[in-house]
DNA sequence: AATTAAATTTAGACAAAGCTAAAAATTATA
DNA sequence: TATAATTTTTAGCTTTGTCTAAATTTAATT
């Protein structure tokens, strides 16, 4: 398997799970920043393979081989990502360009064994699950912040946006894995939230607070 | 930089330090496995771009800029495989497959980072310098076992063959970079040696006792 | 020195993966 | 429902890196 294909299959793993239905040409060439026609090749090509299931014109979906081979990918980024933040001490906004280059090494014997040394993680440093040697995942349940109203408490468990503008942005406010949130006020104007974060107390914007993930 | 390109400047490389002239076309073809059109072709795009000196028909060398890079693509593939054995737990036969992919990795603070993580080695499994992020290499001068003389006694520091089967042949007989060894005999008739490993008498070929590298 | 042999380069072709522009199919709208 | 707008596909071209076969240059040998 190319980068390529494994990149394609990456971007239609990510886009299945939100959308579920199937996949269209444009989606995966805006996600990708490349041309519907480049698509469209390659969609011929992974469905020749039996990786996906394409109809011309009617959109695309992972076979059973395809999805396994996704979540392998993904399996193989979120465990470098957590080797790089946990034992090269790089901060969780600088992983996923290099994740991005290490996911595509060939060796399951690799992967495993690195699976082992991190002690076995269920979790990226963004909170995103780690599928197992057999593509399996723990489902952690958890809401966006901004589905919560006032007085709740939760611990933010992850990240929707992973963009390091976002991660540094959180870094600055002290939002961390781990951290305790309390709505304290819910302002109905512009849906922004005034929340508790440890000690401190910060006014968050509706957008940041629908990308972080509470449990 | 390519995957290609950085192949064929360490190739170039290797060349050159076993033969210290000009490296010729079909040279390269052989040890990359590769046609001599190829080559042709490579070392024209390689020129351009002022990694190599080339003159039609006549060999080419590596320039200063194109020595850096290759050191740069060796001291990468040496820092993995040392990570390899030392964290993860391979066999000095295993790592050379999956150093060759890691190599192409592209990230100074990642492989800095690594080269620290690791604790600075100046040498890899096999016993070969790792360049520093200068390029520097620490210069171990060392003897191949076959020109040794009865009676002498050295430790083993590295090997020349990096093979799979060679490193699973001297991990039967319990050859290991810091064992010492003895030669008790050099047989005249078939230069084969008599050599004490540590307590064990056995006897190599001259074929093996050419590939260690002894101080 | 002439000829043969070997090494090297050139020319032209191919596959992968991308692109642009045009054609076709689908969806939306008047 | 007919037309317009959008989406998707096709056709043909480009680049990278490879190949084969033919041409050229260098080296070896008679």
């Amino acid at each position: 398997m190319t980068f390529s294909e494994e990149n394609y299959l990456k971007t239609i793993y990510h886009l299945t799970s939100v959308s579920d239905a199937d996949i269209s040409t444009n989606a995966i060439a805006e996600k990708m920043e490349t041309k519907a026609s480049s698509v469209t090749d390659m969609l011929k090509k992974l469905s020749e393979k039996d990786l996906v299931n394409y109809i011309k014109y009617q959109g695309v979906s992972l076979t059973d081989k395809g999805k396994l081979a996704a979540k392998m990918i993904v399996r193989k980024h979120r465990l470098w990502e957590c080797f790089l933040v946990e034992k090269l001490d790089f901060s969780w906004d600088e992983v996923h360009d290099i994740a991005e280059q290490l996911e595509h090494i060939k060796s399951e014997k690799l992967i495993n064994k690195l699976d082992d040394f991190l002690g076995n993680p269920t979790e990226d440093p963004h909170g995103d699950p780690i599928p197992d040697a057999q593509g399996r995942i723990i489902k952690v349940e958890k809401q966006l912040l901004s589905e919560f109203e006032k007085n709740q408490i939760g611990i933010c468990v992850g990240v929707k946006d992973t963009s390091s503008d976002f991660l540094k942005y959180l870094d600055k406010q002290e939002i961390a894995l781990g951290s305790q949130i309390e709505i304290i006020e819910k302002e109905s104007f512009d849906s922004s939230f005034r929340i508790r974060v440890g000690t401190k107390e910060i006014t968050i914007s509706n957008k940041i607070a629908s990308n972080l993930y509470i449990k």
